[in-house]
This record gives structure tokens, sequence and C-alpha cells, in this order.
DNA sequence: TGGCTGACCAAGCAAGCGCTTGGTTAAGTC
DNA sequence: GACTTAACCAAGCGCTTGCTTGGTCAGCCA
């Protein structure tokens, strides 16, 4: 939680306390919930108790809206990751932390409606947008593919780095169609398990 | 292919060649390109070459046309699953005909773009159509589900079936977003592989 | 006290949307 | 040769959409 202050007072993501803060989290939900194109701007205006046409006195456009959610969402994933890593000692726990931090955006109690956005709405983003969208990601996939190389050449895992990263990604990205938090497979025993199918050893892991 | 011309002839799906079918064939190429929200019936009519309202002569909305799309998607991989399954012989390679199958239809050379549109698109059904749609749905899912249960008996996977289902589901549907079919790796031999990671001893598989 | 600014409202515009309507054409049927 | 039907066109209706405009008002700083 201090990141997120942290955050806030570079100027690098948005107050949720902020009139602007409170837009994204709506907008955020309510993309979530019927999807980018079934939103309205005066949806998401009702959402938090104003004029749609008030919604451009904060952001340039309905697609400025989106984009705002997913950089800032990338941004606080990344400064996540790179803490949760930089807690973690030698290759086998910072690769669980990696898989750990991305479970907990994806089904934990707090971020699931913005990394939902994150997955889902990349296609209604034009391509300039998506282009600067991009930037933040690499910043975020940067510090899985370190991690994971570091796994490999401790003999941790065989295989290409890029391909296990997306074997990875889309076991992690699909669970919100089947996990349940509240279920008895816990958001921790998941993320070992998914340790352990990726790893060569199996006593290793 | 003979499946299909069956199919056809028992008016259960649409012939390709008709004017119905060109533009449900249409339509799924379009929307997975843009998302069905974005997708006009005027993009769907001007790549057909007809006016936008004669749509309309042959669907009575645009949903029904999404609908018509996913319900046909299901009944044919329904078809080729229940083929490909009785050809196989014992639990592993009827599981493992299963997988292929699913794989074939996801990131195979003809039916990338339905299969992705029965994925992707789902959000946009109203309730009622959803819950119309579930019903083709369900057959096809039974399918897999048995096949999970005779290789749980068979002692090839531990688990629950319906959290193995779920498993797979994930790791096939994401398939889109990383695996290219002129690669190294083919669809055979990423169907052998999906078989491994969820089998219980190494040997057995 | 007076001007400035951030936050917002009320009203509505232009464009695009799904869909309707009335009619045309060509092929098949009795 | 009269009738039916499938396939389609040309035109446009009614509605929703993202967004604009001109203005209001409370809080703040000098």
């Amino acid at each position: 939680m201090g990141q997120l202050k942290a955050l806030i007072q570079q100027g690098q993501i948005t107050d949720p306390d902020s009139p602007r803060g409170r837009l994204l989290d709506q907008a955020a939900q309510l993309f979530r919930q019927k999807g980018y194109e079934r939103t309205t701007v005066r949806d998401i205006a009702a959402a938090v108790g104003i004029q749609s046409g008030s919604i451009f006195h904060h952001f340039s456009s309905k697609e400025d809206i989106l984009r705002s959610v997913m950089s800032e969402a990338l941004i606080y994933f990344t400064e996540i990751l790179r803490d949760a890593i930089s807690k973690a000692h030698g290759p086998r726990d910072k690769l669980l932390a990696c898989i750990r931090s991305e479970l907990q955006f994806t089904i934990g109690p707090d971020t699931t409606a913005i990394m939902s956005v994150l997955i889902s709405e990349w296609r209604s983003l034009s391509a300039e947008v998506q282009q600067d969208i991009l930037q933040y990601r690499d910043v975020y996939e940067q510090f899985w593919l370190d991690a994971l190389q570091d796994a490999g050449k401790a003999g941790l895992l065989a295989g290409d780095v890029f391909v296990t990263r997306r074997l990875i990604a889309g076991a992690i990205h699909w669970t919100p169609y089947w996990f349940q938090l509240d279920g008895e497979l816990s958001l921790e025993d998941l993320a070992t398990e998914t340790l352990q199918m990726i790893c060569t050893g199996k006593e290793s892991c």
C-alpha cells in the first residue's frame, strides 16, 4: 500500500479518492461487467453521479479512459512485481513471487476488474494507443523474462523462456473462469502448483 | 468432411455455399477481427456484396447472426469430437483425441475464426440466447467429462474431473496468443505434451 | 473584496447504428 | 402464361452514441 501512495505522489497514477480516480475505478468495473463497447459514457457518469458531458472535463475521449485504466494498471502492477521480486531470495523464490503476484492481480480481492480489462479489452484500443500501452507492458514482461532466465540458468526449468512465459500467462489469465477464492484450493496452493507444473525435476521445486 | 455434408443435409447447419452460409462465414471473420460490437451489419453486408438491409431477409437481428455462428459451431465441433472419440481405442487415446480435436478447432487451419468467436463474444449475447447456446455446449462438454472420467478410472489422472477439464480448456484456449502452426512445435506435439502435462505417471502416458 | 480555477450542469448536435419498408428481379412450379 | 418464392435494392426512420458548448458555482489565494 505504501507503493500506491508513492506512485500517486510521483504523479504516475491517479488518487482513487479524486474525482478522476473515482471515474477510473467505476469505468473499470463497468468495462469488466459489460465490456468497453457496451459501456457508454452515460453509464460511467451515472455510476459516479455526474452528467455525461462532465466526463470530458477529466478525459479527452472515451478511449482516453480505457487508456488510463490500462496504463495505470500496468504501472501499478509493475511496481508490485518489482517489489515482490526484490524481497524474494534465490531464483526459485523469485519465480514463485512472479506467479503469486500475477495470480493476486488476476483473482485476488482487489484488482480483478482492472486485470480483466487489461486482458479482454486490448482490441478496443486504436493502433496508436496500443503502441503506447505496449511500452508499459514491455517493462512488466521484462521482470518475468529475467526471472525465468535466472531460473533456467539455475537448472529449474528447461525449454524456451518466451514459450514458458506464454504457457504460464495462459494458465494464470484463464483462472478467473474457474477459480474461486473461497474454495478449497487457496491462491498460495495454486501458485506453488503452477510453479511445480513448469519445473523440470519434481523434487527441485 | 463427410460429417459436414451430413449435418447440412439434416438441416442442422447451413451450407457454406448458400447466401446465408456466406453471411455466417464473413460475419465470423469480422467478429474475430474487430469484435462483435465494433462490427456493423453494414460491414457484414459489404463483405458479401449486398445491401445492409438485405441481411434481415436471412436473419431476424444482428444477435441472431452471432447466435447462429455459435450454435452451428458447437453442433459441428460436437460431431467432429464424437467421431474422433469413437475412432480412438482405450481411455488414453480417447482423451488424446479430445485434446487433439479441440486444438484443431482452436489453432488448426480452418475453424480458428468461429472458435475465437465462441470464446470471446459470449458476453455480447443476451441472457436468453446464452441459455439457448448453453444447451449445445453442455452436449459438447459431456463428451470431455466422460473421457476424463474414464481416464480417471483407468488411473491415468488424479484430481477432480471438472477442475482438470478447466485447466485443459484454459491451456488450449490460450494457444492462439502464442502458437504458430508453421513453427517448430507441431499441433500433434502440442497435443501429446498437453496430455503428458495432466497425467500423473509420466511413463503411463 | 475580487479574480481565478477546478468541477460540474443543461442542452443539444452530428454521426452512426440496427432495423423497416415497399418495391424489383429472376428462377422455379403448376 | 399466371403464380409463388427467394434474394435483394434503395431509401430512410428512430434512436443512441461520443462529444461540444456556454454557463454556473463553490473554494481559494492575494
